[in-house]
DNA sequence: CAATTTTGTGCAACGGCTGTACAAATACAT
DNA sequence: ATGTATTTGTACAGCCGTTGCACAAAATTG
């Protein structure tokens, strides 16, 4: 007797994921969650008939939706012309949903986000100031079963969006910054606290922000999407190469917050000098500029806040800003010259400081690398709100893209 | 009729260029050229039925050849036990080679390289101290006719190593080293001086090598492989990611000389201050040595030299090698934090020297890294000998992976 | 109302993959 | 030597997604 040939849980075939079936669900999740009918078959490239072979299969699994009342909407944004308008497809609202939530300073948030990114719900609570693990992620798990509950659609599974490099092999979170937490496997706790088997995706949060903006934000189209962002302390950094976060052996690339950017500067928690975050995070930005800094206050407050000081002409909130924009601009440009991106997003405070500080970065950018000498990179803001949870989200709707299924509801 | 619904189950995927042959011709270039069909069938992971298919597919195509008398070798390294023996399977003797080409400091070399990278030729020529542009194309093609002519086997292209930045879009190469030439439309020369359509790949010497290491050497199996190296001018990076060189948007990415070492260091060339490679390169480090540095000598003989007078205590050369072990380590321990590899490579003068400054570079990586702290990452020298040239001819060979076609002899 | 243009569908055929059954070739025990 | 266990290669029928073509459907244009 021969034992089975295929060893293999999942298929023993070469499963490419990469059928039409999936690559057309893919298309419209990147579409938003709506196209017609004849721009997925024009992008898909195949033929209309096995588009519309495709089409159908997506239908009977639930997963999609055509329209019977065509449009006359054409997709080349003419407006109409002759020829037999197509039909409009959509996310069926019987197709499985993801479950996002993100640990932030301030806030824990949890969200319900359907196939093509649309948020279906959010709720958000506030976060003591020192919290304990067992007691977060109870929280956590407790509005995670909750939104379960009431969402009435099927879950795919929970992403979840941790401040900290993440470990990819088990969703391990690795010194989370803000918290006073050594380590935390954050995949298993979350797991240990639902009722039902959902499989549950951990990621470091500006990961998830980039992955975000680049399906669904400013980073649309962008080959290779370089990501800063810095919310309360550290800076987080993430690079999207051909759509894809980049997270290295072990999912810890990317820690850009410990880039030295003074060989000579004061000890950091990490163990080298003078590293970027030390010097150019919002903590280090309001100390500057003698503001009143405290993760209570949001980040859109202190943003203002600081704004308005150095729009005003205020001394130290100008040159906190100038200094810290060149301190930016120098680390930029280190990475432009590993990385060798063609869009650069900054998310968080960068985002709203970027006005102020985008001469003094470019130049620096310039100086600091014969790279952008030869090809400047174009530098844009951020433009997602929720952009960790709908990243968080990502990871789940990847694997329903790729799939086509649900994972069983109970095993 | 509505398709069925247990398609993605064991469905049998769309017609991918993942398709089996195409994979085991891959594992067996992977393999060196030779492997047992067990073997193979067994890392296809699909059963015996498909494995045939697709070897026999293989051999009518001309690419690889099944010995008839098997031998009793199991693949698994116990020698033998029971069961029919496996046949060998090897790389035909009527399949397409590669032609590579390396424009190094000294010489230019070009090989004939046949699937699984064994170089069935090599020819190596002098050059003069600073040619120009066009001599020296005149005498690459020159080369690559002769040895096309010559190979009696299908050419599946040609493959170039440069000394500089090559843009991935159309081969163009931005500033080589140690020559002084602007910028130089490689791919576009090549082609012009050739007499028969061979497409033409170009790519960066340090990427190209890296990847050589990745398939056939010590970098085989990891997963995020940092490449340094320095020939004679500069320092060279690379990194290749699951199997393939990160190139970044425009193939300008790793270009890790031009690290700042020292902030407020000596201008560039680059523009920008204290770069690595300006204190780190061979040249710096015979001149900080206070040894003789000619081009013209080798890399093998000024590491001699080098490395005899550090052995023997002579201070300036000790000195020497402990500081740039430093900023060697150092710079290391910013690529670890940015792209968390699972492995570190030295090629060139670096390898040589490793054995002298392990115990440094090592210290500066665990000092300035915190990731590196957490996970030791291993730093091995590299091993091949003719790496850039094996790489070049892998850009080549990969297409015929892909395509198991060799490209029309004539159009 | 006919002509044109674009879109959706039915149908036959194809190609690669799967699993099963069977034959071939060896080692090992008796 | 003979038979059994074990592993490997091959033949065959069936499946499924894809393809290309022909034709029907639904709009604009004249």
């Amino acid at each position: 007797m021969t034992p089975p040939l295929s060893s293999s849980i999942i298929g023993p075939s070469g499963n490419d994921s990469a059928n039409n079936a999936s690559r057309l669900l893919t298309l419209l999740h990147h579409a938003g969650g709506e196209a017609t009918r004849a721009e997925l078959t024009a992008e898909l490239g195949c033929g209309r008939s096995a588009a519309g072979y495709a089409l159908s299969d997506l239908v009977n699994r639930g997963l999609v939706r055509v329209d019977d009342r065509p449009t006359a909407r054409r997709g080349d944004g003419s407006g109409s012309g002759p020829g037999r308008p197509s039909h409009h497809v959509h996310v069926a609202a019987t197709s499985p949903v993801a479950l996002a939530a993100h640990l932030r300073v301030d806030t824990l948030d949890v969200a319900v986000i359907e196939l093509g990114g649309r948020v279906l719900r959010v709720e958000r609570e506030p976060i003591e100031v020192r919290p304990d693990v067992a007691s977060i992620f109870l929280r956590i798990t407790r509005l995670l079963r909750k939104l379960g509950r009431e969402a009435g659609r099927p879950i795919a599974g929970i992403g979840v969006s941790m401040p900290s490099p993440v470990r990819t092999e088990d969703g391990y979170a690795l010194e989370p910054r803000h918290l006073e937490w050594a380590g935390v496997p954050t995949r298993d706790l979350v797991r240990e606290g639902l009722d039902e088997p959902w499989p549950v995706h951990v990621g470091n949060d500006a990961n998830l922000a980039a992955l975000a903006e680049h399906r669904h934000g400013a980073g649309r189209g962008a080959h290779q999407l370089l990501y800063l962002t810095t919310e309360h302390i550290g800076i987080g950094g993430a690079l999207i190469t051909e759509g894809t976060v980049f997270g290295g052996a072990r999912g810890y690339a990317m820690e850009v917050g410990h880039t030295t950017a003074d060989a000579d500067g004061p000890r950091c928690s990490c163990g080298s000098r003078g590293c970027l975050e030390l010097v150019a995070d919002t903590r280090a930005l309001m100390r500057a500029a003698y503001l009143p800094d405290s993760p209570v206050t949001g980040i859109e407050y202190r943003a203002r806040v600081l704004i308005e000081a150095a729009e005003r002409g205020d001394p130290a909130a100008t040159q906190a800003v100038d200094h810290i924009s060149t301190l930016l601009g120098s680390g930029i440009a280190g990475l432009i010259n590993v990385l060798d991106p063609d869009r650069i997003l900054l998310g968080g405070l960068l985002a709203k400081l970027y006005p102020l500080g985008a001469a003094r970065i470019a130049a620096e950018m310039a100086e600091r690398s014969f790279l952008e000498r030869a090809v400047p990179v174009p530098v844009l803001p951020a433009t997602l709100d929720c952009a960790a949870l709908l990243g968080a989200a990502e990871l789940v709707l990847d694997h329903v893209l790729q799939t086509l299924q649900v994972p069983a509801p109970a095993e």
